[in-house]
DNA sequence: TTATTTGCAAAATGTTTGCTTTGCT
DNA sequence: AGCAAAGCAAACATTTTGCAAATAA
């Protein structure tokens, strides 16, 4: 698939806002999350689907790149109980959703809303704990496979 | 901390329930999981409770224990970020807890109740997935960590 | 120009596995 | 006795790092 005109517009908003050196291949590593906004990547799939555009770059610059984003908060990381950590964009529209993960074969679904409303303010006024994100993982089994 | 007898019973009923081999090696590693009930140890701190007591059990056998008892839904794993999984025994008492993790200071804190009451329901009718289990993490900063 | 970033290979880390010996039951 | 489990070392997979060469600004 290639990067629509939209998707190009969300990576100018994405490179002004970070405000780093923007080189060919943190470009196109910012692509691929972008085409993938609804997966969720191993860097070893990042990889994958670079090669798969003929081009290729290595997995010490592909690390490198999530740490960056990770830490300007564009992308999560997720452990799904597989070995390698997932990674996937959070912008705007898919910000705070959770993830319902099939133990059979493991597809991932996304939903919202399962949170009382008012957590965050229960936990600081319980527990004086000021809470910036969260992950809810929801383990079980998806309508197939649950024959 | 010496097991109390409690914990002994604590032990007897796992064992029971169970329906493994009960070796030397995993009565000492549960009795570590149950005097550690209210904490989150990683492999390898289980490999130094036990050192502390002056015996020695191979990481090998570390890993397969929790292995059988995560199977046998005795442990629950997780990952909060560091580079090694933390374990924690999962009995009536603490089922179903959620944890917030303070990202300067490390502290967990545990929590419960936060979910909506009907979210089983919620996913099962909207989305056709039955939840088996859950793990909600919430990050910030807690309480001293805050200023 | 010059400070950053890349790529490669090597290292580090946590976890798993194969195989022989040991020990429950 | 006989099968299951332990220990050790080696293998593994993922992630991180050092350093020389390349490149964005
Ligand atoms: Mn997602
Ligand atoms: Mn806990």
């Amino acid at each position: 698939m290639k990067t629509s005109s939209n998707a190009n517009q969300v990576m100018n908003d994405l490179m002004e806002k970070m405000d780093i050196r923007m080189t060919y291949q943190r470009k196109i590593i910012l692509s691929i999350l972008i085409d993938n906004i609804d997966k969720h990547l191993t860097a070893n799939e990042i990889y994958s689907l670079i090669k798969v555009k003929n081009d290729v770059i290595g997995m010490a610059t592909i690390y490198r790149t999530i740490d960056i984003l990770l830490d300007k908060g564009i992308v999560i990381k997720h452990d799904f109980g597989d070995s390698a950590a997932k990674y996937e964009l959070e912008i705007e529209k898919n910000k705070n959703h959770h993830h319902l993960i099939c133990k059979k074969c493991g597809k991932v679904i996304e939903v919202s809303g399962l949170l009382k409303e008012d957590f965050y303010e229960k936990i600081l006024r319980e527990k004086g704990f000021q809470c910036t994100e969260y992950r809810l993982k929801i383990f079980g089994y998806c309508d197939k496979c649950r024959s």
